[in-house]
DNA sequence: TGATCCAGTTTTTTT
DNA sequence: AACTGGATCA
């Protein structure tokens, strides 16, 4: 098991007693540290699967986890648990609902229908959401409780009118929230946390069954997450973390480095582990990360080092403007898919998910096959959203939130008046929406949901969605249409049952319970086929933890990466630089690096100047290029119109379900896929 | 009530 | 350039 370890490796392994602090640079071989040490503690027979408590950052990295201990230590692994703290969180609430004064069946809210109660409020409230920003207040919201800073503790720290309406959204979102049955994002720490305070004979039994206690990332937690580990830790301090506070990105959402940072002074006795070689990358890449992160102050100091080969020179490139940098990124990509590279070791990063639509657009007329992370491409359609809806209403009648959604989708010719004067019912009698529906077209709405909740006990998950789309009028209304996005709609639905039907046969049968609780903590639900040949775009958060033996990190720009909103506070900026960090550290072997003259912003064009992280490196050249585009491709003279049947020579024959300034959205049998207008690769079928 | 049009706004990053 | 929400009209 710890064949492949290095001296330091196996010591991070093999301290399983006490608090441990193991700091481990980027490329450092930390996942496997975790695992294998996971692992250890089973094969050593030190506690059994149910007893470890192991902590990762996405769900994406607790899946690969768990598969590599499995690869290790096979069925032992079975009943191994490694969540995010969200999961956990909704683990805990559901174990103890009851004590936390909620209902069995309780929502969770994502940061989309946080917003809308946000709103929602405001409007009761008859506030200008022009001058209250809702976004704005739903974030102040959110990091008050992150910090865990009720709406009575918040009281002491208002300063002036805004902060007084902070205040008061603030308590009627507690407010509606409970009374809807449902808990936020924010909630699935902060309730458990309630709940170890409120009954510490509860907390007792956690303790007693976690002997071990990972935590992965621990850069990245914010203070609820912090005092909820402080209060899991038992006597015997058995609390590993694991992190690099070089590589601290989610400042935004609350995160403290200096969580890592204070972890000595917390447990006074831990031992500690530094991971500073590098598996990862060339001396090369590794030099130039090296000089820029060594700008920031706030740091402990350690050396990251590597023996691999010194490799190639890092490339930075000056673009005209954001298009040739596309083109230039494509071209690249093109040439080394030439020489026989993979594509799947290919990605090119941004700051934000705006630069992404260029390159996509670029990589797509040159014909190269891409995927982008952390696009709701699927579940944020509004179809999915509905029937979402639906089943969570259906789940939980106090989600007035949901019940809002679909009460009049399809149409049961419940407007907004009707609505109105439904909440105004509601809000006198002091009982929920649901509770208050009583016309005679609201009670055919209730008596629908009624009906559909009790065949949900007793039908599949996949049945239950068929009935929904059914009896909901749904599917009919899409019949109904006949127009060609209303048949992608549809498509989109089945599409869906599909996705339940998969779920069933991997879980064995799965509650409405579960699957929603899923769904809800699922960022990363596009469900990729790893073994397609295609390159990855993603925004630099999205690619922490991740490697690739080429990178193009794109918009090395200032106001870009910094981004100008982190301009004024020492902190962001260093932060920016940390992300700045995180990107160069994912390449493997081939760094490429691209900044612009002009970019347009907002629609207007602006002159770009190059990130300060740019100097920070001292690399000793850098090219401008002059990239043409290779339009030739490109028949610009020709019209399209939604409906029209295309015939591509790749995907066969479909249909043109949208049309924007330069691409073409087309359906076909199976697949939803991207063109550019006019491309020699698609042509269209002429019809009488 | 629902469809369509227009004006104003947006883009930092996400469990 | 794309999306939202509000205003206007059928």
């Amino acid at each position: 098991m710890l064949d492949n370890l290095n001296n330091e490796q196996i010591k991070a392994v093999q301290i399983t007693e006490g608090p441990l602090l193991i700091i481990a640079g980027a490329g450092s071989g930390k996942t496997k540290v975790l695992t294998t040490k996971i692992a250890y503690l089973i094969d050593q027979e030190l506690a059994g699967a149910k007893e470890i408590l192991a902590i990762t950052f996405t769900n994406k990295a607790a899946r690969e986890m768990q598969q590599r201990i499995k690869k290790m230590i096979g069925k032992k692994a079975d009943d191994m648990q490694i969540s995010t703290f969200h999961s956990f969180g909704v683990r805990i609430i559901r174990e103890n609902y009851m004590r936390l004064n909620y209902g069995r069946n309780f929502t969770i809210f994502d940061a989309n229908d946080s917003l809308t109660l946000v709103k929602k409020i405001l409007k009761e409230k008859n506030l200008d959401p022009k001058i209250h920003n809702p976004k704005n207040i739903k974030n102040r919201i959110s990091s008050c409780k992150n910090n865990l800073v009720s709406v009575k503790e918040f009281q002491k720290y208002v300063k002036g009118y805004s902060d007084e309406i902070v205040k008061d959204v603030f308590a009627k979102y507690e407010e509606k929230l409970h009374k809807s049955n449902a808990v936020d994002f924010d909630d699935l720490l902060l309730k458990p946390i309630e709940l170890f305070k409120s009954h510490p004979e509860v907390l007792k039994e956690y303790q007693k069954l976690f002997k071990y206690i990972l935590i992965d990332e621990y850069q990245d937690t914010n203070e609820a997450q912090y005092v909820l580990v402080k209060k899991l830790v038992n006597q015997a301090q058995n609390i590993c973390v694991v992190g690099d506070e070089s590589q601290s990105i989610y400042g935004f959402r609350g995160s403290n480095y200096r969580n890592i940072l204070n972890f000595e002074n917390d447990f006074p006795n831990c031992q500690q582990v530094l991971l500073e070689k590098n598996y990862r990358s060339t001396q090369n890449i590794l030099n130039v990360a090296n000089q820029v992160i060594k700008h920031n102050k706030q740091k402990k100091e350690k050396n990251l080092w590597t023996d691999n080969k010194k490799g190639a020179e890092v490339v930075v490139n000056v673009l005209r403007n954001e298009h040739e940098e596309a083109e230039y990124v494509a071209q690249v990509i093109d040439d080394l898919q030439k020489k026989g590279a993979d594509l799947q070791t290919i990605a090119v990063l941004y700051r934000t998910n705006a630069q992404s639509r260029i390159i996509e657009e670029t990589v797509l007329r040159k014909g190269i096959p891409y995927r982008i992370v952390g696009n709701v491409h699927f579940y944020g359609r509004k179809e999915i959203k509905d029937l979402l809806a639906y089943l969570r209403l259906i789940y939980n009648i106090n989600d007035d939130v949901s019940l809002l959604r679909v009460i009049n989708e399809p149409s049961r010719k419940i407007g907004s008046k009707s609505i109105a004067e439904l909440e105004k019912r509601a809000q006198e009698k002091n009982i929920g929406l649901f509770e208050a529906l009583a016309t005679s077209r609201e009670l055919v709405f209730k008596n629908l949901i009624l009906l559909l909740k009790e065949q949900s006990e007793k039908m599949s998950l996949t049945d239950l969605v068929e009935e929904v789309l059914s009896k909901s009028g749904m599917r009919e209304e899409l019949l109904r249409e006949k127009t060609a996005m209303a048949e992608v709609r549809l498509e989109n639905l089945e599409e869906f049952k599909s996705i339940t039907k998969e779920f069933e046969e991997k879980y064995g049968i799965i509650s409405l319970e579960d699957f929603l609780a899923e769904i809800s903590l699922m960022t990363d639900v596009v469900e990729y086929e790893d073994s397609v040949p295609q390159i990855t775009l993603m925004t630099i958060h999205a690619a922490k933890g991740l490697e690739f033996k080429y990178v193009f990190v794109t918009g090395v720009e200032e106001d870009i990466l910094p981004h100008r909103n982190s301009l004024d506070s020492a902190d962001d900026l260093e932060e920016e630089r940390r992300l700045c960090y995180v990107a160069l550290t994912r390449a493997q072997e081939h760094l490429y690096i691209t900044y612009t003259q002009m970019r347009q912003i907002f629609g207007r064009r602006v002159i770009a100047t190059p990130s300060r992280f740019i100097n920070e490196m001292a690399l000793a050249s850098e090219k401008t290029m002059i990239v043409n585009e290779d339009s030739n491709l490109i028949d610009e003279s020709i019209e399209y119109n939604i409906g029209e049947k295309i015939i591509s020579e790749r995907y066969g024959q479909g249909i043109i379900v949208a049309v924007s300034s330069d691409l073409l959205t087309i359906a076909f049998e199976d697949e939803i896929k991207k063109f550019i207008k006019g491309h020699k690769s698609i042509k269209k079928v002429k019809e009488e």
